[in-house]
DNA sequence: TAAATTGTGTTGTTTTTACAACATTTTGAG
DNA sequence: CTCAAAATGTTGTAAAAACAACACAATTTA
């Protein structure tokens, strides 16, 4: 199997064998595809027959409403999932849309395949399913993060929750975020140049320094006082 | 079994026979504990030994941060469940409060052996889990429209999109919310004071009438206008 | 039932935000 | 490399929010 050295990197494959792979290919329906930087890999109100894994490069789960304002719901990496929502609820199409932020691999599997045991109860499926229950109480759990940014009062804690979020993640004052500032505002729910103001008051406080998508608390004790 | 009918009402064990039941009681080490009004059922910080499953009454989850604000999470009702996050991400404690509403009957059930298959892998067990996931994806998709609600620009939007969802699930413009105007206040993250300006605004200008917890919207085609 | 506690609406004030408009910098495509 | 498009920081202004303080209503409890 040509992607296995990817697949084998998904948390929802981990433990699988390349000939187990092989054996549930067909069985799972899969199938690959590439999609450019920018393309809509799903659009909202498509038929939701398929769960999507994304096995190289990186795409935004947004939402657009009827205004046109544009919601970022998160950020997906490679061996991130999309679709699994619509897959346990039945749902018949696609909630949001699916884009791609650099050129992407996916990996597309039936969704009744997936998430239904197959006849035989293999070991395998049941590995699956149980790395893909991990993987949705995952999300869930980062829900609650950003439900917990979206609950401060103000601008300035928001940032601040944030980027002390992504540096735990990253074990460091020194980390990269996902976001340029208009995703970030779009992300934190504010207004972009409230953001601008709040980043370079924040920078003049000597609290965070920053550089592209680059950033450093430099007063990290401060920062945890505002969060949790 | 003395509190089947409670039991038989929540989505959990929906499809289990009594005499299941009562045969699974042992296996999955199940006990039953009364909570009084605003008595704390779990403690942030706790071990996290229980799944905690709600048979009669309410209660709210909560996070209390160091700063002393209360983040009202989500409310229960009979039938749901609390503890599945730290039971499947195997955390040591509990992050949340979980208080009393109401007074409430609950069941507790020990976290390994609900999620890990019993030996002889048996049927009923596999329903559980079954019913478990579903329960975690709908609980998923709640939060998204939690976090639609906060991503909202102003506190009218807010509530005119919170008003819309519970008229959507009560399927009437007449419905009751869960929430007191304090609670809700928590609940959309907005000041107390401010909600009560603009709830005496919806009034005054005729699109929502309201009486403690019950409410009514009049016009419901200037608020779908808002939501989605 | 009376007293105490909690919930609610209203007010004024200060702070923060959204919005719009603009100049400058950075990025990306050809 | 060049040019167009997108991103960024800044400003001023109007709107909205947070905060604090208060009176009154509703609810709880002794």
């Amino acid at each position: 199997m040509e992607n296995f050295s990817d697949i084998k990197r998904t948390k929802i494959f981990a433990q699988i064998s390349e000939n187990d792979m092989q054996a549930m290919a067909y069985c799972l329906k899969i199938k690959f595809a590439n999609y450019n930087k920018n393309q809509a890999i799903i659009s909202q109100g498509m038929s939701a027959e398929e769960v999507i894994l994304l096995l190289r490069g990186g795409a935004k789960v947004e939402n657009v409403d009827v205004l046109g304002n544009i919601f970022i719901i998160t950020k997906l990496k490679s061996g991130d999932i999309f679709g699994i929502e619509e897959s346990y609820k039945d749902e018949e199409f696609y909630k949001d849309n699916l884009i791609a932020t650099e050129n992407c691999l996916v990996m597309k599997i039936n969704r009744h395949r997936l998430i239904n045991p197959c006849q035989n109860r293999c070991k395998r499926h049941e590995i699956i399913v149980k790395n893909l229950v991990r993987l949705i109480v995952e999300r869930n759990a980062e829900l609650v993060e950003k439900l917990r940014l979206l609950s401060k009062k103000n601008t300035r804690e928001k940032v601040l929750a944030y980027l002390y979020n992504q540096s735990k993640v990253a074990n460091s004052t020194y980390f990269d975020i996902p976001f340029n500032k208009t995703e970030l505002a779009n992300y934190l729910s504010v207004d972009r140049s409230a953001l601008s103001i709040v980043l370079s008051k924040l920078k003049e406080d000597g609290v965070v320094d920053f550089d592209k998508k680059h950033y450093h608390i430099k007063k990290i004790d401060e920062i945890k006082a505002f969060h949790r």
